[in-house]
DNA sequence: GGCAAGCCGTACCGTACGTTACGGTTCGCC
DNA sequence: GGCGAACCGTAACGTACGGTACGGCTTGCC
C-alpha cells in the first residue's frame, strides 16, 4: 500500500548492465534462498563486490532492486472492459485466474515470496510490501474493473468488489501458495492449472453470478 | 506427508524444564523471528548454552524442536459427527473457520510459518513440512470426518472430499495467511472473523450443498 | 599517446554468531 | 560429609560473510 511510487519505472533507470546484474541475482535468488552471498552475486554476474555496493549500495538494497526488477519485468497491459458477456467474462475469468496460477506457482514467485516473508519478520527493508503490491494487490487492481464491468452489464451482483475479489482469489488459490511456499510438493500441471482456473470461475459465478442472468434478452 | 511420525508425543519425552526452554524459545521466536541467537535463547530461558547443544544438538534442532513442541499444544480433540442436521453441520463450519482464522492470524503462527517458510527454501531440516502437517493437513484430517457426515445425511453434495476441503479452505482463508506473512497491517477482530466465518460457510453450502436438501424430511 | 573513469578480481578487515570448553554451584544419593 | 551428575555463566575459538581497499585492465575522450 506504501510503495505506490516505488514500483514505477525503477527499469528506465537501470543500464543493460545493471539489469544483467539483477537477472543473475534473481537466478541465484532462486537457486539458493535467502542465503545468497555477495561474493555469489559477484561471481555469477562476472562483477566485482566493489560495484555491487557502488549500485545497490547494500545487500538489502540489492535484494530490494531485485525484487522491484522482477515485478517491472511482469507488468501486464490492462485488458479492456467492452463488449461483455457472459462468455466472455468467464474468459476473462478464467485467464485471470490460471495466470495467477501459474504465478504463484513459478520458480521464481516461490523464491521471491520466499525470502519477502522471511524479511518480513524483522522490518529491514519493505520487500513484503513490494511483493504485495506488484502480486496481490495488482492483480486486484486488475480484475476490479472487470467485476465492476460484469456488475453493469448485469452479470454480476455483489455489493462490494473488494469483497467478491477476495473470494475469487479464494477460490482460486485455495492452498496452494502456502503449501508451495512451505515446501510441498505439488505439481501443477498446465492442465490441472486450466482444471483450477474453470472450476474456480465457475464457483464464483454460482455465488455472484445475478440471480436474473442478463436481463436484456 | 512425511512426518507423520515425527508429530506423535514428543511432549512425553520432554522434561518440565526443557518445555520451559522451549517456551522462551517460541517467545523469542516471535519478537525476533528467524534472526535469534543461540546466547538470546539461553539467556531467556536462564540456562548455559551448553544445555542447550546437550538437548538438541544443533540450532536447527532447537528450531524444529520449538516448532514441534509449539504443534503439540494444540492438538485438539476430534469432533464427534453424530447428530447431524443442517444446524449442526453450519455451526461445526463455522467453528471450524473461525477457528482457523485465528490460528492463522495469531502472533505465533504468523512466527513460526515466516521461518518455516525461509528454511524450506534450502532444505536443511523439515520444518515446512512439520508447520504443514500439524496445519493445513491436520485441519482436513479433523474437518474430513464432517465434510462426509455431511454428505452421508443427505446435506451436502461432493464427489472428492479433498476437493470440497481445499474450496472450504480458500473461502475461509482467501488472502489473510499470505497478507499477513508478508507484513501487512490487517486488523482481524473477533467480530470480523465471526463474520468471515459465517459468510465463508454460507459460500461453502451454496457451493455444495445438496440440491435436494435433507431428503429424510 | 596520455589520461581519467568505470569496472573486474582479489585480498583484506571487522564482526556476529554457532559451537566448544571450562570453572563454579546446586542437588540427589551413599 | 563426600561424590558425581547435571547445569549455569562465561570465556574462547573458528568461520562465514558483509563491507572496504587496492592494483590492473579496458574504453572513450582530449
Amino acid at each position: 500500500m506504501l510503495q505506490a511510487s516505488a514500483d514505477i519505472d525503477t527499469s528506465a533507470t537501470l543500464t543493460e548492465r545493471q539489469k544483467a546484474v539483477l537477472d543473475a541475482a534473481l537466478r541465484l535468488l532462486v537457486e539458493e534462498g535467502d542465503n545468497l552471498t555477495m561474493t555469489a552475486v559477484a561471481r555469477r554476474a562476472s562483477c566485482s563486490k566493489e560495484t555491487l555496493y557502488k549500485w545497490f549500495g547494500d545487500r538489502d538494497g540489492l535484494l530490494t532492486a531485485t525484487v522491484q526488477w522482477q515485478a517491472s519485468k511482469v507488468r501486464v497491459v490492462p485488458v479492456d472492459g467492452e463488449k461483455l458477456d457472459l462468455a466472455s467474462l468467464t474468459a476473462s475469468l478464467e485467464g485471470f485466474a490460471s495466470d495467477w496460477l501459474k504465478v504463484i506457482s513459478s520458480d521464481t514467485s516461490i523464491a521471491l515470496n520466499r525470502v519477502a516473508v522471511g524479511h518480513a519478520g524483522s522490518g529491514k527493508d519493505d520487500l513484503g510490501a513490494i511483493v504485495l503490491e506488484n502480486g496481490r494487490f495488482a492483480l486486484a487492481r486488475r480484475l476490479k474493473p472487470v467485476l465492476l464491468a460484469g456488475k453493469q452489464a448485469g452479470l454480476l451482483d455483489f455489493a462490494d468488489a473488494e469483497t467478491a475479489f477476495r473470494s475469487f482469489f479464494g477460490l482460486v488459490a485455495r492452498d496452494v501458495q502456502i503449501r508451495l511456499l512451505l515446501g510441498d510438493r505439488l505439481e501443477l500441471t498446465e492442465a490441472a492449472i486450466g482444471g483450477d482456473a474453470v472450476r474456480a470461475t465457475q464457483q464464483f459465478l454460482a455465488l455472484f453470478g445475478a440471480k436474473t442472468g442478463p436481463q436484456g434478452l
